[in-house]
DNA sequence: CGATTTTTTGAATCATATCAACGTACGTGG
DNA sequence: CCACGTACGTTGATATGATTCAAAAAATCG
């Protein structure tokens, strides 16, 4: 249990095993089924999410009820709405399972704790955040100055575990498209030949 | 000097007097003029560079020649190519001044020896970089889910003195458009009248 | 004022969305 | 194990929206 969470942890800032088990006490296991949400929007986000095991996807829903997907978090990888978390403010964001899943939650009483207590927290959720942002900062720019093709290529290279384990409309959504229109740029690059 | 840098530090984590002489020993001062580069494509971005006074902007160019702004920072913001500046590799980003302007920068040493020192540094920098990150979220989101018309209201809406002091066709920049296309949305919404 | 930059406008072209239909794969219940 | 229903991907025709290129009007700066 905890593994995954524990070897990205480490991975970042290492701990001795007595840290670790100072950790555990903050953290609670969550199962989630296929479909199932751990937020929907207007609710207060409670929790980060780490995924141990699994697949959710964030996304925001419009007036037509067509769902853009914000963030796709597979094993190792964290997901929450964080404005709502660190504010409280009811969240803009849905987030649900796309496989079976297996969470570690970290609630907001024990984030707080654990950035007063554990110094070493505070740089693993420093450098954490930091790889996301430079991450989000790749894919804004990504967006407002590649073509298509290019965009779609940069994220096959950049998660392609992520196009192998999610549906193409999807991935269409992540990339504010049509699924119809993902479907002709594919077709235009002749993948699959 | 440094007035707007340690009034955004202690807006977020309160400095006794002490601790401000500390950190000032980590600051450089830099004045730019307007157009000048602190920051060229291809060199390593040796400063996280904070704006007392003025405006710049990060920027990528294509294969065109065509600037894509990644990101604009007045008074009070932060700019840099964090990828570059953390991990050495060249930059991939510009970052020239829009004004002349006034700059605090941070070296690679001085933050990390800031990091390593001064706790409330590390909380400094993991606040600035969370707030960046929630709103590059927000970014994304508008760009993948809202039309053009909604994406320019909340661009106005959450920097009305960007929008004031910046030509417009830096937003359009900003935003993914042509200029043109920028000046026929706001017609459409017939601003001005 | 003159020079440069910025914004606007128009017309033609290209890209993406929309709507509808079809084919395929997948999983569930019979 | 088969049959059916549902979800997914593809294709085509058309409509809508954005870009491009060229030019003119407006604003800004020295």
């Amino acid at each position: 249990m905890y593994e995954v969470f524990f070897r990205s942890f480490n991975e970042r800032v290492s701990l001795t095993k007595e840290e670790e088990e100072f950790v555990k006490q903050f953290l609670t296991p969550k199962k989630l089924r296929k479909k199932q949400f751990i937020l929907q929007e207007g609710d207060v986000c409670k929790y980060i999410c780490f995924v141990e095991k699994g697949a959710l996807k964030s996304y925001s829903v419009d007036a037509n009820g067509t769902e853009s997907i914000i963030q796709f978090a597979l094993e190792g990888w964290t997901i929450s709405d964080l404005y709502s978390f660190l504010t409280a403010e009811p969240a803009t964001y849905n987030i649900d399972a796309l496989e079976d899943s297996e969470l570690v939650l970290i609630s907001k009483a024990s984030h707080e704790t654990l950035l007063e207590k554990l110094p070493k927290y505070e740089t693993y959720i420093r450098l954490q955040i930091t790889g996301a942002y430079i991450a989000l900062q790749k894919r804004i720019t990504s967006v407002i100055s590649l073509p298509l093709e290019e965009r779609y290529k940069n994220f096959i290279a950049l998660y392609p575990n992520i196009a192998q384990r999610v549906p193409q409309h999807m991935i269409a959504s992540y990339m504010g498209l049509t699924p119809e229109t993902l479907s002709r740029v594919r077709k235009k690059m002749n993948l699959g030949k």
